[in-house]
DNA sequence: GTCTATAAGATGATAGAC
DNA sequence: GTCTATCATCTTATAGAC
């Protein structure tokens, strides 16, 4: 059978998903997923009865995925200069695709109004993500290819932010260049030889 | 006559501002205004027609306020390094303040749904940041206390970035502290004996 | 699982009295 | 310049038929 029920609950996900990083959380109505997808407005519901719980189901989604993303660079990387590289695509191919933001970039901006749910699952998000840079760092300074001074944490955070930001700002413009260069920049001023 | 006409024009205006940088753009309403100055929402209707001409009369306010704090800080100083601390000290500031976003960083963020009129307005802020950030970055690294590699160009680009990106993450947790900490590396990383 | 129908309230906006 | 009254539309959400 082709696959049955889960079918119409993943097509509102991927939609949903597309609307938050490109509208925010409260940019976009059940009616505009019901719409394009030629469904009613009830059977969103009976997939996701609140919005809240849509917003929560689309983070877990997200992050999931992109902590696959990350234990696949790990997996197929020893380098941490290569890592970061591969980290920062991860960014740009989001902002490529539609110019899209980080889909908790955009939810931290909606903060104030978001449940609590859907606000501790922006800051898991980020805490996973500074956590890996952490490591990754630690590691590349440790290997001799990374040079930077302070702690593998606070760098982290500025890594997170910094690219957080530049997608935020690169949107603006419609430049998926604005933000290649001010990663680019990032990671070169990271590099041992430095 | 104790300013009869724009006083509550301009009380729209500073509770909008306050609105839009803790909720966004699609995250109040004329009512939320309303029921907070105690006003009736034909009232708003009177003084800003639409929310499009009051998004726009936001920005060039905020955009003037800002202007004026650069013009300021380039007025009472001459070391770039200190007008990169007080320029960083200008978003801290708006952070403090009931855990604020920058006012074109949160329109940035809900660019897809803004009318042009803001959407450009946005643009222009953002242009003149990164103007004066080039300026004072080349100023730095020919008077020999500033050091970095690239253009004058890029680094205002990542500085603006960085900063931007380093409020929006600060908001999720909010602990002014994370955008301190960021904020402190990248200007440490600017420092010429690093 | 999807639909029709509908509720109950919010939204941006306007006409016209005072 | 502010009000009351009102609009058309949109919003999240639910009841119940199919």
């Amino acid at each position: 059978m082709p696959r049955p029920s889960t079918d119409t609950a993943e097509r509102i996900l991927e939609l949903a998903e597309t609307l938050v990083q490109t509208q925010g959380f409260n940019g976009f109505s059940y009616a505009d997923i019901a719409s394009k997808l030629r469904i009613r407005n009830a059977s969103i519901h009976y997939h996701f009865p609140s919005k809240a719980q849509l917003g929560l189901r689309l983070i877990r989604r997200y992050h999931g995925n992109f902590r696959e993303a990350l234990d696949s660079i790990d997996r197929t990387n020893a380098d941490a200069r290569r890592k970061l590289k591969l980290y920062a695509q991860l960014y740009a191919n989001v902002l490529k695709d539609k110019n899209r933001m980080c889909l908790c970039g955009m939810l931290a901006s909606d903060h104030h109004t978001l449940p609590k749910p859907v606000r501790d699952g922006v800051k898991d998000f980020f805490d996973d993500n500074e956590a890996w840079l952490t490591k990754v760092l630690g590691e590349g300074r440790e290997a001799g290819t990374l040079r930077f001074d302070g702690s593998p944490a606070v760098h982290a955070r500025v890594l997170l932010s910094s690219l957080e930001g530049a997608m935020l700002v690169a949107r603006s413009y419609g430049e998926v260049s604005r933000f290649e260069s001010v990663a680019q920049r990032l990671l070169a001023d990271l590099d041992a030889k430095a």
